[in-house]
DNA sequence: AAAGTCGGCGAACGGTTGTTTACTGAATGA
DNA sequence: TCATTCAGTAAACAACCGTTCGCCGACTTT
């Protein structure tokens, strides 16, 4: 039986954070298809050959990358969805959770967007069940809601896919933005939440 | 005075176009940024210095491309709003026309999903001015229509780039799915116009 | 204390990259 | 017809790439 916090594996664990953390890094300003091997162990200081010993390729890096700017995601959608208030509390609520997330997280929210629909298949694939499966979750949600009653559970799932995919767009609109712009910053705000509202009156006069 | 259209002129160009078609080839597979200017050369069959007589770099090439990609659309674009019947027909329409798009230009269409957050700068711009373009366009249309009236010009231009927006993840869905599955195709479409439709109602009951 | 594991290193490999140079030869204009 | 323009070429440049190899030395197990 090994060990699972020996010294040996908390080493090993931050020589590879180390190296998904300069890869973000790098990541803000190239594509993942772009970035070096050799460029990113010189970025964190190990010689090319010890990238190896934690990753098979540069697309694994990816794909673990995709993990650690997704998941943590899942907890916050769940809670937003579950203290179902009225549709307008919940819209400013999401839209700020966004917004933070596109201020706190940039480089991780970046690098999504970047790679969504990018060169590496592995990456793209991770992203897309990740989205999937907020997809899943918001439809969950949806149907817990009063205003779902005579939705069919394929309906609801479109209905959740056009939320997820406001979301990505929103928090690519704050990346497109300057970081430190409060006036655009409140433009997006403003807009984002305008048009989550019309698609909530579509919601709630469905099918006309 | 110089000739526009000599033998000389129309023989450029054709290289030139070469280069393009062959740049929207292997991009097909791969990012803007991971592009090698040898490897594109290759393809087309000419030397790398030859690039230069055509292209400062890459990133003017990959310019090009989105107004290759894009360019065409306007037209298209205005003359869908131009034709105003009943929303359920333009929703049709709209779906329709992404569709044989997405079919027909799919290469095109791939390198503005790719390269719309990718690592070239020259290349996002360009692409976000594109767009910027079909939301002026999209919401000059709407401003025609008589269900517009009580709206404010800035809430004109939100509903417009919502649809815009909607347009380009609908033709994205469209590149996610295989070329040749009639029945994904068809899935894509459906959901398309159910969105389409939730947004058009959401509109209709504005502002609730 | 001895034996084993294994993360990191340095060096070397063949191959590719972008860019510049001086050139050739066909289309061009006087 | 003759000088000029200029798209395309071949060659050379230094720089960089991903990957493999054997080795070392600190941690871990026995």
């Amino acid at each position: 039986m090994s060990h699972t916090s020996g010294v040996r594996q908390a080493q090993k664990q931050q020589t590879r954070q180390a190296l998904l953390d300069a890869g973000l890094r790098l990541l803000e300003r190239q594509n993942l298809s772009s970035l070096g091997l050799r460029e990113l162990t010189r970025e964190v200081g190990v010689s090319p050959a010890a990238f190896y010993r934690h990753f098979p390729g540069m697309a694994d890096l990816g794909v673990a990358l995709v993990g650690e700017s997704l998941g943590s995601l899942h907890a916050v959608v769940r809670a937003v969805m579950a203290e179902s208030t009225d549709s307008e509390d919940i819209i400013d609520r999401t839209v700020a959770i966004i917004a933070s997330y596109a201020v706190e997280q940039r480089p991780h929210l970046r690098f999504i967007a970047r790679e969504r629909y990018g060169g590496v298949q592995a990456v793209r694939a991770a992203i897309a069940a990740e989205l999937d499966r907020f997809a899943d979750e918001v439809a969950a949600g949806l149907a817990a809601q009063p205003a779902s009653a005579g939705w069919r559970p394929d309906e609801l799932l479109v209905l959740a896919q056009l939320y997820v995919d406001h979301m990505v767009m929103t928090a690519a609109a704050f990346l497109d933005a300057p970081a430190d712009d409060p006036t655009a910053h409140e433009a997006i705000v403003r807009s984002a939440r305008m048009r989550m509202r019309i698609i909530s009156i579509g919601r709630a006069h469905w099918p006309g």
